[in-house]
DNA sequence: GTCTATATAATGATAGAC
DNA sequence: GTCTATCATTATATAGAC
């Protein structure tokens, strides 16, 4: 399965219509800020079918959080067996449906969802062993892959400043690149292996262009 | 001026606990998630004391954003003339700061209040000028500048599983070195005039001390 | 400055028809 | 599955006494 499928076939109905609209809603306003009556009308129905497919409001949360983490994870899955690089039409749909992912992912962080804790923990495990120890180094290993899970996800948290500075949005492709650059000139290089910086660069396109 | 000085004499007024209170509540639950009755109990007054007092409940925010703004530009102005505005040994400084007001920071850089982005702002243009650039950047200097302000505030957004994450409160001392330390162990060096690091590295104490 | 009591609006949730 | 209409609760805000 690609990453940027984000709708299954049997999930088009109203339902996932619904799920989709409390994703924006909440991301933009906050679980506290979004109302139901908002999230019907950005998906165009009644509030009353709001209640009818997920029953509370805390439901319909609790929903957003699950598609959210599968959402997550079949990316990460894709990314590490890399054949999802070679669909056409990945990038196109990884960029048209990720936004809406991350800034409910944003804001589910400092809202205090169990499952964005739960992400947030499993970034740390998936971080550590990844993480070369820097030859002078201060601090532990895990505190290291603690902060620095903080410190990228910050910039997801963040994406509203980040795009105000930045003058484009930074979930755009463009953007995007720019931090992934200024992201490798912060880094300590002693964290990773030479040819995976190598690999980064590359991927980041040469020096100066757009 | 101390860093820790949250209370001017002439501050310790009704009003000001009211506003303290505000601080809490907002910071622990969203502006929109916090309640004016719950401010008010918080306070130990009435609800209709802090209509009173701030008109209405964006008149609270607004006073709040006003009361934290201040607090940190204080704060960075006493830090600047104690030498200590350098990079890594700000993290410090500012996990010094009373975590009221950091709570409520966090919480403000997500619910999109006006204060907050001018101070994300501002602490840009301070950053820039302080980094050096490293010797094989592929970013701008602004564009690192942006991304490593987002990065450092990004842990104090992400406070809560930073806490959860090291067993301790990050707003706490020991937990604050720690996370300064993993700080100076994932930072690339070359942004920074060596004897900086050895400064932080000597305000971070001796290696595996608590 | 501070309270009690209350008006008014918004919100989450339900009932029942189609 | 989807709607209209409505209920019950909670929230902000006001009025007026002390």
């Amino acid at each position: 399965m690609a990453a940027g499928d984000e709708h299954p076939p049997e999930d088009l109905t109203g339902r996932a219509r619904i799920r989709d609209a409390a994703l924006e809603e909440f991301g933009a306003k906050g679980v506290r800020g979004a109302t139901v009556r908002g999230i019907a009308a950005r998906a165009g129905v009644s509030p009353a079918l709001v209640q009818h497919h997920f029953g509370t409001k805390d439901g319909l949360r609790r929903a957003c959080d699950q598609h959210v983490l599968g959402f997550i994870r079949r990316e990460a899955d894709a990314a590490r067996m890399g054949d999802a690089l070679t669909e056409p039409a990945y990038l196109t749909e990884v960029f048209r449906t990720a936004p809406r992912v991350q800034r409910y992912l944003a804001r589910a962080l400092v809202d205090g969802s169990p499952e964005a804790a739960t992400l947030f923990d499993d970034l740390v495990t998936l971080t550590e062993p990844n993480l070369a120890d820097p030859p002078d180094a201060t601090g532990t290993p895990h505190d290291r892959a603690l902060v620095l899970t903080a410190m990228r996800l910050g910039v997801i948290v963040m994406h509203e400043h980040l795009s105000r500075g930045l003058g484009a949005d930074v979930f755009g492709r463009a953007a995007a690149i720019r931090v992934g650059r200024a992201s490798l000139d912060l880094m300590n290089p002693a964290l990773l292996p030479a040819e995976l910086i190598e690999q980064a660069r590359a991927a980041f396109g040469p020096e100066g262009s757009a």
